[in-house]
DNA sequence: ATATATTGGTGATATATATCAATAAATTCT
DNA sequence: AGAATTTATTGATATATATCACCAATATAT
Protein backbone atom coordinates (compact mmCIF):
# COMPACT_ATOMS: atom_id res chain seq x y z
CA UNK A 1 0.00 0.00 0.00
CA UNK A 2 1.28 3.60 -0.72
CA UNK A 3 1.21 5.77 1.81
CA UNK A 4 -1.00 8.18 -0.15
CA UNK A 5 -3.58 5.39 0.70
CA UNK A 6 -2.27 4.99 3.87
CA UNK A 7 -2.45 8.58 5.40
CA UNK A 8 -2.06 7.69 9.36
CA UNK A 9 1.04 7.30 11.11
CA UNK A 10 3.66 6.17 8.85
CA UNK A 11 7.04 8.06 10.60
CA UNK A 12 9.60 7.33 8.21
CA UNK A 13 8.34 6.97 4.35
CA UNK A 14 11.28 5.80 2.32
CA UNK A 15 8.91 4.88 -0.17
CA UNK A 16 6.87 7.88 0.22
CA UNK A 17 6.01 9.95 -3.49
CA UNK A 18 6.65 13.41 -1.85
CA UNK A 19 3.11 14.27 -3.71
CA UNK A 20 2.18 15.78 0.10
CA UNK A 21 4.59 18.44 -0.42
CA UNK A 22 5.02 18.15 -4.11
CA UNK A 23 1.67 17.61 -6.34
CA UNK A 24 2.15 17.58 -10.05
CA UNK A 25 -1.16 19.24 -10.88
CA UNK A 26 -2.36 22.58 -9.20
CA UNK A 27 -0.42 22.81 -6.05
CA UNK A 28 1.40 26.14 -5.17
CA UNK A 29 4.00 24.31 -3.83
CA UNK A 30 5.61 23.53 -7.27
CA UNK A 31 6.69 27.60 -7.53
CA UNK A 32 8.96 26.60 -4.74
CA UNK A 33 9.57 22.77 -4.99
CA UNK A 34 9.36 22.45 -8.39
CA UNK A 35 12.76 24.09 -8.50
CA UNK A 36 14.59 21.18 -6.75
CA UNK A 37 16.18 17.95 -8.77
CA UNK A 38 15.00 14.48 -7.82
CA UNK A 39 18.36 14.42 -5.50
CA UNK A 40 17.42 17.97 -3.66
CA UNK A 41 14.01 16.76 -3.02
CA UNK A 42 15.27 13.73 -1.72
CA UNK A 43 17.66 14.64 0.93
CA UNK A 44 14.99 17.10 1.88
CA UNK A 45 12.19 14.87 2.13
CA UNK A 46 13.89 11.35 2.78
CA UNK A 47 13.87 11.60 6.75
CA UNK A 48 10.64 13.82 6.75
CA UNK A 49 7.19 12.05 9.15
CA UNK A 50 4.27 12.66 8.09
CA UNK A 51 1.36 12.68 10.92
CA UNK A 52 -2.06 12.79 11.04
CA UNK A 53 -3.88 15.21 13.61
CA UNK A 54 -7.05 14.80 14.46
CA UNK A 55 -9.65 18.05 13.98
CA UNK A 56 -8.84 20.21 17.26
CA UNK A 57 -5.43 19.30 17.82
CA UNK A 58 -2.61 21.40 17.70
CA UNK A 59 -0.09 21.06 15.16
CA UNK A 60 2.53 23.00 15.87
CA UNK A 61 2.23 25.40 18.92
CA UNK A 62 3.23 29.46 19.64
CA UNK A 63 6.59 29.60 21.32
CA UNK A 64 7.95 26.71 20.78
CA UNK A 65 11.11 25.98 19.10
CA UNK A 66 11.03 26.02 15.05
CA UNK A 67 12.57 22.52 13.91
CA UNK A 68 10.19 21.77 11.31
CA UNK A 69 8.47 22.96 8.76
CA UNK A 70 5.14 21.44 7.52
CA UNK A 71 3.56 20.46 4.45
CA UNK A 72 -0.17 20.12 4.45
CA UNK A 73 -1.30 16.94 2.38
CA UNK A 74 -4.77 16.93 2.83
CA UNK A 75 -7.26 18.83 5.50
CA UNK A 76 -7.50 22.16 6.41
CA UNK A 77 -5.41 24.00 9.56
CA UNK A 78 -5.67 27.59 10.81
CA UNK A 79 -2.99 29.91 11.67
CA UNK A 80 -3.72 31.56 15.25
CA UNK A 81 -1.95 34.19 17.20
CA UNK A 82 -2.37 33.37 20.36
CA UNK A 83 -2.64 36.83 22.48
CA UNK A 84 -2.76 37.37 25.77
CA UNK A 85 -5.73 37.00 27.97
CA UNK A 86 -7.21 33.93 25.82
CA UNK A 87 -7.59 36.59 22.67
CA UNK A 88 -6.86 34.53 19.65
CA UNK A 89 -6.64 35.63 16.17
CA UNK A 90 -6.74 33.36 13.25
CA UNK A 91 -4.91 35.02 10.55
CA UNK A 92 -5.18 31.97 8.05
CA UNK A 93 -6.84 29.27 7.07
CA UNK A 94 -4.31 26.70 5.38
CA UNK A 95 -5.30 23.99 2.73
CA UNK A 96 -3.86 20.85 1.17
CA UNK A 97 -0.79 21.55 -0.48
CA UNK A 98 0.60 24.02 1.21
CA UNK A 99 4.18 24.93 3.38
CA UNK A 100 3.76 26.77 6.35
CA UNK A 101 7.29 28.24 6.91
CA UNK A 102 6.03 31.66 7.80
CA UNK A 103 6.43 33.16 10.93
CA UNK A 104 10.14 32.75 11.49
CA UNK A 105 13.41 32.70 10.27
CA UNK A 106 14.70 29.24 9.27
CA UNK A 107 17.22 28.89 11.85
CA UNK A 108 17.57 29.24 15.24
CA UNK A 109 14.18 31.17 15.73
CA UNK A 110 11.24 30.28 17.71
CA UNK A 111 7.43 29.90 16.37
CA UNK A 112 5.88 33.23 16.25
CA UNK A 113 1.82 31.24 15.70
CA UNK A 114 0.26 28.49 16.62
CA UNK A 115 -1.23 26.21 13.67
CA UNK A 116 -4.50 23.70 14.43
CA UNK A 117 -6.03 20.91 12.83
CA UNK A 118 -9.65 22.31 11.52
CA UNK A 119 -10.06 19.21 9.71
CA UNK A 120 -8.63 16.45 10.40
CA UNK A 121 -5.13 16.39 8.85
CA UNK A 122 -2.27 14.79 7.33
CA UNK A 123 0.82 16.62 7.30
CA UNK A 124 4.97 16.10 6.90
CA UNK A 125 7.47 17.73 8.85
CA UNK A 126 10.26 18.54 7.22
CA UNK A 127 13.60 18.94 8.92
CA UNK A 128 14.70 22.72 8.79
CA UNK A 129 18.24 22.08 8.80
CA UNK A 130 17.69 20.37 5.75
CA UNK A 131 15.82 23.24 4.15
CA UNK A 132 18.48 25.31 5.28
CA UNK A 133 20.85 23.13 3.51
CA UNK A 134 19.39 23.29 0.33
CA UNK A 135 19.19 26.66 0.48
CA UNK A 136 23.15 27.03 0.55
CA UNK A 137 22.73 24.85 -2.65
CA UNK A 138 20.40 25.99 -4.47
CA UNK A 139 20.28 29.90 -5.10
CA UNK A 140 17.28 29.73 -7.26
CA UNK A 141 15.48 27.97 -4.63
CA UNK A 142 16.39 30.60 -1.44
CA UNK A 143 15.21 33.66 -4.02
CA UNK A 144 11.69 31.35 -4.19
CA UNK A 145 11.65 30.87 -0.75
CA UNK A 146 12.01 35.12 -0.42
CA UNK A 147 9.25 35.71 -2.77
CA UNK A 148 7.06 33.09 -1.19
CA UNK A 149 7.77 34.35 2.19
CA UNK A 150 7.18 38.07 1.24
CA UNK A 151 3.86 37.48 -0.18
CA UNK A 152 2.76 35.11 2.93
CA UNK A 153 3.75 37.71 5.52
CA UNK A 154 2.20 40.53 3.14
CA UNK A 155 -1.00 38.55 2.82
CA UNK A 156 -1.20 37.85 6.48
CA UNK A 157 -0.67 41.60 7.49
CA UNK A 158 -3.13 42.74 4.67
CA UNK A 159 -5.28 41.03 6.95
CA UNK A 160 -3.95 42.37 9.79
CA UNK A 161 -4.27 45.82 8.78
CA UNK A 162 -8.22 45.17 7.60
CA UNK A 163 -9.08 43.99 10.97
CA UNK A 164 -7.69 47.42 12.75
CA UNK A 165 -9.10 49.54 10.05
CA UNK A 166 -12.57 48.24 9.44
CA UNK A 167 -15.67 48.27 11.31
CA UNK A 168 -17.12 45.28 12.14
CA UNK A 169 -19.78 44.60 9.08
CA UNK A 170 -16.56 45.15 6.73
CA UNK A 171 -14.76 42.67 8.93
CA UNK A 172 -17.57 39.95 8.83
CA UNK A 173 -17.65 41.03 5.25
CA UNK A 174 -14.01 40.06 4.51
CA UNK A 175 -14.21 36.78 6.55
CA UNK A 176 -16.80 36.13 4.59
CA UNK A 177 -15.39 36.92 0.81
CA UNK A 178 -12.54 35.03 1.92
CA UNK A 179 -14.09 31.27 2.87
CA UNK A 180 -16.54 31.64 -0.44
CA UNK A 181 -13.73 33.04 -2.75
CA UNK A 182 -10.55 31.28 -1.11
CA UNK A 183 -11.06 28.92 1.23
CA UNK A 184 -14.08 26.61 0.25
CA UNK A 185 -13.93 28.29 -3.66
CA UNK A 186 -18.01 27.56 -3.68
CA UNK A 187 -21.58 28.55 -3.37
CA UNK A 188 -23.30 28.12 -0.83
CA UNK A 189 -20.35 26.37 1.59
CA UNK A 190 -20.14 24.65 4.58
CA UNK A 191 -19.18 26.12 8.22
CA UNK A 192 -16.81 23.90 9.07
CA UNK A 193 -15.43 26.43 11.10
CA UNK A 194 -17.54 27.27 14.09
CA UNK A 195 -18.90 30.43 15.45
CA UNK A 196 -16.21 31.35 17.53
CA UNK A 197 -13.71 30.20 14.59
CA UNK A 198 -15.15 32.57 12.68
CA UNK A 199 -15.60 35.41 15.24
CA UNK A 200 -11.82 35.10 15.63
CA UNK A 201 -11.07 35.60 11.98
CA UNK A 202 -12.80 38.66 12.21
CA UNK A 203 -11.91 40.11 15.52
CA UNK A 204 -14.58 40.03 17.37
CA UNK A 205 -16.34 38.52 19.87
CA UNK A 206 -18.53 35.14 19.14
CA UNK A 207 -21.64 37.31 19.71
CA UNK A 208 -21.23 40.38 17.51
CA UNK A 209 -20.33 38.01 15.03
CA UNK A 210 -23.64 36.58 14.86
CA UNK A 211 -25.03 39.53 15.06
CA UNK A 212 -23.91 41.05 12.07
CA UNK A 213 -24.66 37.83 10.20
CA UNK A 214 -28.25 38.24 11.12
CA UNK A 215 -27.93 41.45 9.76
CA UNK A 216 -26.55 40.54 6.23
CA UNK A 217 -29.22 38.05 6.32
CA UNK A 218 -32.29 40.71 6.91
CA UNK A 219 -30.95 42.77 4.21
CA UNK A 220 -30.41 39.90 1.69
CA UNK A 221 -26.67 40.24 1.08
CA UNK A 222 -26.51 36.55 2.18
CA UNK A 223 -28.58 33.65 3.26
CA UNK A 224 -27.34 30.73 6.26
CA UNK A 225 -28.64 28.27 8.36
CA UNK A 226 -26.52 26.35 10.56
CA UNK A 227 -24.32 24.28 8.29
CA UNK A 228 -23.94 26.53 5.51
CA UNK A 229 -23.60 30.18 4.11
CA UNK A 230 -24.61 31.51 0.08
CA UNK A 231 -23.52 34.88 -0.73
CA UNK A 232 -26.29 35.99 -2.61
CA UNK A 233 -25.29 39.81 -3.27
CA UNK A 234 -21.43 39.45 -3.23
CA UNK A 235 -21.58 42.77 -5.29
CA UNK A 236 -22.54 44.75 -2.31
CA UNK A 237 -20.86 42.79 0.52
CA UNK A 238 -17.89 43.85 -1.41
CA UNK A 239 -18.94 47.14 -0.68
CA UNK A 240 -19.62 46.87 2.48
CA UNK A 241 -15.99 45.45 3.03
CA UNK A 242 -14.82 48.38 0.99
CA UNK A 243 -16.05 50.16 4.67
CA UNK A 244 -19.29 51.99 4.54
CA UNK B 1 34.07 67.52 -1.42
CA UNK B 2 32.81 64.13 -0.16
CA UNK B 3 28.92 63.21 -0.81
CA UNK B 4 29.45 62.44 2.81
CA UNK B 5 29.64 66.41 3.26
CA UNK B 6 26.75 67.62 0.97
CA UNK B 7 24.03 65.59 1.47
CA UNK B 8 22.14 67.22 -0.97
CA UNK B 9 20.83 66.04 -4.22
CA UNK B 10 23.57 64.77 -5.81
CA UNK B 11 22.81 61.97 -8.35
CA UNK B 12 24.84 59.81 -9.56
CA UNK B 13 27.51 59.61 -7.30
CA UNK B 14 30.49 57.75 -8.61
CA UNK B 15 32.98 58.42 -5.49
CA UNK B 16 30.59 57.71 -2.61
CA UNK B 17 31.66 55.55 0.05
CA UNK B 18 28.71 53.57 0.11
CA UNK B 19 28.33 54.82 3.77
CA UNK B 20 24.63 55.27 3.57
CA UNK B 21 24.45 51.99 3.24
CA UNK B 22 27.17 50.66 4.38
CA UNK B 23 28.41 52.02 7.62
CA UNK B 24 31.80 50.58 9.58
CA UNK B 25 30.01 50.65 12.83
CA UNK B 26 27.33 49.96 14.25
CA UNK B 27 24.85 49.54 11.04
CA UNK B 28 22.30 46.64 10.85
CA UNK B 29 23.25 46.43 7.60
CA UNK B 30 26.09 44.75 8.19
CA UNK B 31 24.34 41.26 8.37
CA UNK B 32 22.83 42.68 4.63
CA UNK B 33 26.13 44.20 2.85
CA UNK B 34 28.68 43.24 4.78
CA UNK B 35 28.22 39.93 2.76
CA UNK B 36 29.14 41.53 -0.37
CA UNK B 37 32.17 41.76 -2.00
CA UNK B 38 33.96 45.38 -3.02
CA UNK B 39 32.72 43.95 -6.80
CA UNK B 40 29.85 43.33 -5.39
CA UNK B 41 28.88 46.05 -3.67
CA UNK B 42 29.99 48.24 -6.72
CA UNK B 43 27.72 46.79 -8.77
CA UNK B 44 24.58 47.17 -6.62
CA UNK B 45 25.68 50.94 -5.60
CA UNK B 46 27.32 52.30 -8.90
CA UNK B 47 24.43 53.98 -10.12
CA UNK B 48 22.35 54.84 -6.99
CA UNK B 49 20.99 58.19 -6.66
CA UNK B 50 21.33 60.08 -3.22
CA UNK B 51 18.71 62.08 -2.53
CA UNK B 52 17.71 64.75 0.41
CA UNK B 53 13.46 65.03 1.47
CA UNK B 54 12.43 67.38 3.97
CA UNK B 55 10.50 66.68 6.55
CA UNK B 56 7.55 65.82 5.69
CA UNK B 57 7.83 64.65 2.31
CA UNK B 58 6.82 61.12 0.94
CA UNK B 59 9.93 59.20 -0.37
CA UNK B 60 8.12 55.95 -1.21
CA UNK B 61 4.01 56.36 -1.58
CA UNK B 62 2.01 53.20 -1.78
CA UNK B 63 0.35 51.13 -4.74
CA UNK B 64 3.58 52.65 -6.73
CA UNK B 65 5.57 50.03 -8.91
CA UNK B 66 8.80 48.95 -6.79
CA UNK B 67 11.46 49.88 -8.60
CA UNK B 68 14.21 50.71 -5.92
CA UNK B 69 14.84 50.03 -3.01
CA UNK B 70 15.70 52.65 0.19
CA UNK B 71 18.73 53.29 2.30
CA UNK B 72 18.19 55.64 4.75
CA UNK B 73 22.08 57.77 5.51
CA UNK B 74 20.62 59.83 7.85
CA UNK B 75 17.32 60.93 9.70
CA UNK B 76 13.98 59.66 10.49
CA UNK B 77 11.47 58.13 8.35
CA UNK B 78 7.96 56.73 9.30
CA UNK B 79 6.41 53.43 7.57
CA UNK B 80 2.60 54.06 7.08
CA UNK B 81 0.13 51.97 6.03
CA UNK B 82 -2.92 54.36 4.27
CA UNK B 83 -6.31 52.88 4.63
CA UNK B 84 -9.10 53.51 3.19
CA UNK B 85 -10.99 56.95 4.76
CA UNK B 86 -7.68 58.54 5.24
CA UNK B 87 -7.00 56.16 8.41
CA UNK B 88 -3.23 56.08 8.59
CA UNK B 89 -1.19 53.46 10.52
CA UNK B 90 1.94 54.18 10.85
CA UNK B 91 4.02 50.30 11.70
CA UNK B 92 7.42 51.57 11.68
CA UNK B 93 10.35 54.51 12.49
CA UNK B 94 13.19 54.25 10.25
CA UNK B 95 16.56 55.58 11.42
CA UNK B 96 19.71 56.22 10.09
CA UNK B 97 21.73 53.31 8.32
CA UNK B 98 18.69 51.07 7.73
CA UNK B 99 17.72 49.47 4.75
CA UNK B 100 13.98 49.39 3.79
CA UNK B 101 13.09 46.41 1.17
CA UNK B 102 10.31 45.42 3.09
CA UNK B 103 6.84 45.27 1.86
CA UNK B 104 7.20 43.61 -1.24
CA UNK B 105 8.93 41.04 -3.35
CA UNK B 106 11.83 42.06 -5.18
CA UNK B 107 10.28 41.62 -8.45
CA UNK B 108 7.28 43.08 -10.50
CA UNK B 109 5.53 44.28 -7.05
CA UNK B 110 4.67 47.42 -5.90
CA UNK B 111 4.69 49.24 -2.46
CA UNK B 112 2.29 47.88 0.27
CA UNK B 113 3.46 50.37 2.48
CA UNK B 114 4.01 54.49 2.00
CA UNK B 115 7.25 55.84 3.39
CA UNK B 116 7.57 59.67 4.46
CA UNK B 117 10.14 61.31 5.85
CA UNK B 118 9.81 62.78 9.53
CA UNK B 119 13.05 65.11 9.79
CA UNK B 120 14.82 65.38 7.16
CA UNK B 121 16.10 62.85 5.09
CA UNK B 122 19.09 61.56 3.30
CA UNK B 123 18.77 58.45 1.75
CA UNK B 124 19.76 56.72 -1.19
CA UNK B 125 17.98 54.94 -3.91
CA UNK B 126 18.86 51.24 -5.34
CA UNK B 127 17.58 49.82 -8.79
CA UNK B 128 16.00 46.30 -7.46
CA UNK B 129 17.12 44.63 -10.44
CA UNK B 130 20.59 45.20 -9.82
CA UNK B 131 19.67 43.85 -5.77
CA UNK B 132 17.95 40.79 -7.77
CA UNK B 133 20.94 40.51 -10.12
CA UNK B 134 22.97 40.58 -6.90
CA UNK B 135 20.41 37.73 -5.22
CA UNK B 136 21.12 35.55 -8.41
CA UNK B 137 24.99 35.82 -8.13
CA UNK B 138 25.63 35.49 -4.54
CA UNK B 139 23.57 32.77 -2.67
CA UNK B 140 24.54 33.92 1.03
CA UNK B 141 23.53 37.41 0.32
CA UNK B 142 19.75 35.55 -0.43
CA UNK B 143 19.62 33.86 2.63
CA UNK B 144 20.45 37.15 4.47
CA UNK B 145 18.43 38.75 2.81
CA UNK B 146 15.26 36.48 3.43
CA UNK B 147 16.30 36.29 7.10
CA UNK B 148 16.28 40.43 7.78
CA UNK B 149 12.86 40.34 5.21
CA UNK B 150 11.60 37.90 7.64
CA UNK B 151 12.58 39.61 11.19
CA UNK B 152 10.71 42.78 9.81
CA UNK B 153 8.10 41.47 8.21
CA UNK B 154 7.47 39.75 11.88
CA UNK B 155 7.95 42.86 13.99
CA UNK B 156 5.49 44.79 11.91
CA UNK B 157 2.93 41.99 12.24
CA UNK B 158 3.54 41.88 15.84
CA UNK B 159 2.81 45.74 15.79
CA UNK B 160 -0.54 44.93 14.45
CA UNK B 161 -1.19 42.20 16.40
CA UNK B 162 -0.76 44.70 19.44
CA UNK B 163 -3.13 47.27 18.06
CA UNK B 164 -5.65 44.91 17.79
CA UNK B 165 -5.54 42.67 20.57
CA UNK B 166 -5.07 45.90 23.41
CA UNK B 167 -6.92 48.68 25.01
CA UNK B 168 -5.94 52.18 24.51
CA UNK B 169 -3.81 52.16 27.33
CA UNK B 170 -1.72 49.67 26.65
CA UNK B 171 -1.03 50.57 23.11
CA UNK B 172 -0.25 54.36 24.29
CA UNK B 173 2.80 52.22 26.77
CA UNK B 174 3.67 50.09 23.96
CA UNK B 175 4.01 53.15 21.85
CA UNK B 176 6.11 55.28 24.35
CA UNK B 177 8.29 52.34 25.04
CA UNK B 178 8.98 51.92 21.06
CA UNK B 179 10.06 55.50 21.15
CA UNK B 180 12.22 55.48 24.18
CA UNK B 181 14.22 52.18 23.72
CA UNK B 182 13.88 51.28 19.70
CA UNK B 183 13.66 54.75 18.08
CA UNK B 184 15.54 57.24 20.64
CA UNK B 185 17.34 55.38 22.81
CA UNK B 186 16.91 57.93 25.42
CA UNK B 187 14.83 59.20 28.00
CA UNK B 188 13.30 61.88 28.32
CA UNK B 189 13.55 61.65 24.73
CA UNK B 190 11.87 64.67 22.86
CA UNK B 191 8.04 64.53 20.49
CA UNK B 192 9.44 64.71 16.74
CA UNK B 193 6.59 63.49 15.95
CA UNK B 194 3.23 65.39 16.39
CA UNK B 195 0.55 63.89 18.41
CA UNK B 196 -1.50 63.04 15.31
CA UNK B 197 1.79 60.60 14.12
CA UNK B 198 1.90 59.33 17.74
CA UNK B 199 -1.56 58.75 17.14
CA UNK B 200 -0.94 56.60 14.48
CA UNK B 201 1.36 54.66 15.52
CA UNK B 202 -1.26 53.79 18.61
CA UNK B 203 -4.31 53.43 16.51
CA UNK B 204 -6.27 55.67 17.63
CA UNK B 205 -7.00 59.33 17.36
CA UNK B 206 -5.46 62.14 18.44
CA UNK B 207 -7.49 63.48 20.94
CA UNK B 208 -7.82 59.66 22.56
CA UNK B 209 -4.12 59.58 22.57
CA UNK B 210 -3.55 62.90 24.53
CA UNK B 211 -6.05 61.91 26.71
CA UNK B 212 -3.81 58.38 27.45
CA UNK B 213 -1.27 60.02 27.77
CA UNK B 214 -2.73 62.60 30.60
CA UNK B 215 -3.88 59.43 32.42
CA UNK B 216 -0.45 58.38 32.33
CA UNK B 217 0.95 61.65 33.96
CA UNK B 218 -1.62 61.97 36.55
CA UNK B 219 -1.06 58.45 37.88
CA UNK B 220 2.63 59.45 37.77
CA UNK B 221 3.98 56.82 35.13
CA UNK B 222 5.51 59.44 32.86
CA UNK B 223 6.07 63.46 32.69
CA UNK B 224 5.56 65.27 29.62
CA UNK B 225 5.40 68.55 28.30
CA UNK B 226 4.80 69.88 24.72
CA UNK B 227 8.48 68.88 23.19
CA UNK B 228 9.65 66.15 25.99
CA UNK B 229 8.30 63.28 27.21
CA UNK B 230 9.99 61.15 30.16
CA UNK B 231 9.02 57.51 31.39
CA UNK B 232 9.09 57.59 35.23
CA UNK B 233 8.46 53.92 36.00
CA UNK B 234 8.59 51.78 33.11
CA UNK B 235 8.32 48.48 34.85
CA UNK B 236 4.30 49.55 35.72
CA UNK B 237 4.12 50.90 31.71
CA UNK B 238 5.62 47.84 30.64
CA UNK B 239 2.71 46.28 32.96
CA UNK B 240 -0.23 48.17 31.16
CA UNK B 241 1.63 47.18 28.55
CA UNK B 242 0.75 43.64 29.09
CA UNK B 243 -2.44 44.59 29.77
CA UNK B 244 -4.51 45.72 32.61
C1' DA C 1 -32.98 6.85 24.76
C1' DT C 2 -31.78 9.82 28.23
C1' DA C 3 -28.51 12.69 30.42
C1' DT C 4 -24.64 15.90 29.72
C1' DA C 5 -21.80 18.89 27.50
C1' DT C 6 -21.00 21.93 23.84
C1' DT C 7 -22.31 25.28 20.52
C1' DG C 8 -25.63 28.73 18.69
C1' DG C 9 -28.49 32.59 19.43
C1' DT C 10 -30.88 36.76 21.69
C1' DG C 11 -31.60 40.67 24.70
C1' DA C 12 -30.09 44.04 28.24
C1' DT C 13 -26.39 46.51 29.72
C1' DA C 14 -21.65 48.24 30.33
C1' DT C 15 -17.48 49.90 28.39
C1' DA C 16 -14.16 51.52 25.11
C1' DT C 17 -13.42 54.61 21.80
C1' DA C 18 -14.67 58.02 18.15
C1' DT C 19 -16.75 62.21 16.91
C1' DC C 20 -17.92 66.89 17.33
C1' DA C 21 -17.38 71.42 19.09
C1' DA C 22 -14.89 74.88 21.23
C1' DT C 23 -10.76 77.07 22.84
C1' DA C 24 -5.80 77.59 23.78
C1' DA C 25 -1.27 77.46 22.54
C1' DA C 26 2.27 77.40 19.32
C1' DT C 27 4.08 78.01 14.72
C1' DT C 28 4.39 80.16 10.21
C1' DC C 29 3.73 83.85 7.17
C1' DT C 30 3.72 88.60 5.75
C1' DA D 1 4.96 92.39 15.50
C1' DG D 2 0.65 90.99 14.28
C1' DA D 3 -2.41 88.00 11.40
C1' DA D 4 -3.25 83.49 9.88
C1' DT D 5 -2.68 78.79 10.13
C1' DT D 6 -1.68 74.65 12.26
C1' DT D 7 -1.34 71.77 16.35
C1' DA D 8 -2.69 70.64 21.18
C1' DT D 9 -6.15 70.18 24.67
C1' DT D 10 -10.55 69.65 26.99
C1' DG D 11 -15.41 68.51 27.54
C1' DA D 12 -19.89 66.67 26.03
C1' DT D 13 -21.91 63.28 23.42
C1' DA D 14 -22.61 59.45 20.16
C1' DT D 15 -21.36 55.03 18.53
C1' DA D 16 -19.18 50.58 18.17
C1' DT D 17 -18.36 46.70 20.46
C1' DA D 18 -17.85 43.64 24.54
C1' DT D 19 -19.78 41.46 28.43
C1' DC D 20 -23.14 39.04 30.97
C1' DA D 21 -26.97 36.26 31.62
C1' DC D 22 -29.94 33.13 29.87
C1' DC D 23 -32.20 29.76 26.83
C1' DA D 24 -32.41 26.80 22.59
C1' DA D 25 -30.45 23.58 19.74
C1' DT D 26 -27.38 20.28 18.60
C1' DA D 27 -23.80 16.86 19.44
C1' DT D 28 -21.69 13.44 22.62
C1' DA D 29 -21.49 10.14 26.11
C1' DT D 30 -23.62 6.68 29.11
Amino acid sequence: MSPNQDPAHCGHCSECTYDCCFSSRDCGNNQLFGLLSPEELHSLMDNKRQIRFRSGETILKQNTPLTHLVCIKNGMAKVVSEGAKGKNLILEIIKSNNVFTVGGSIQNDFRHFTVAAVTDVDCCFIDTNRLYNLLTRNNTFSIALLNYTNEQHLKMMNTLINLTNKYMPGRVADTLLYLKNVVFESNPFNFILSKQELAEMSGMTKESFIRSLKEFEDSGLIRHNRNAVEILKENELMEVSRNG
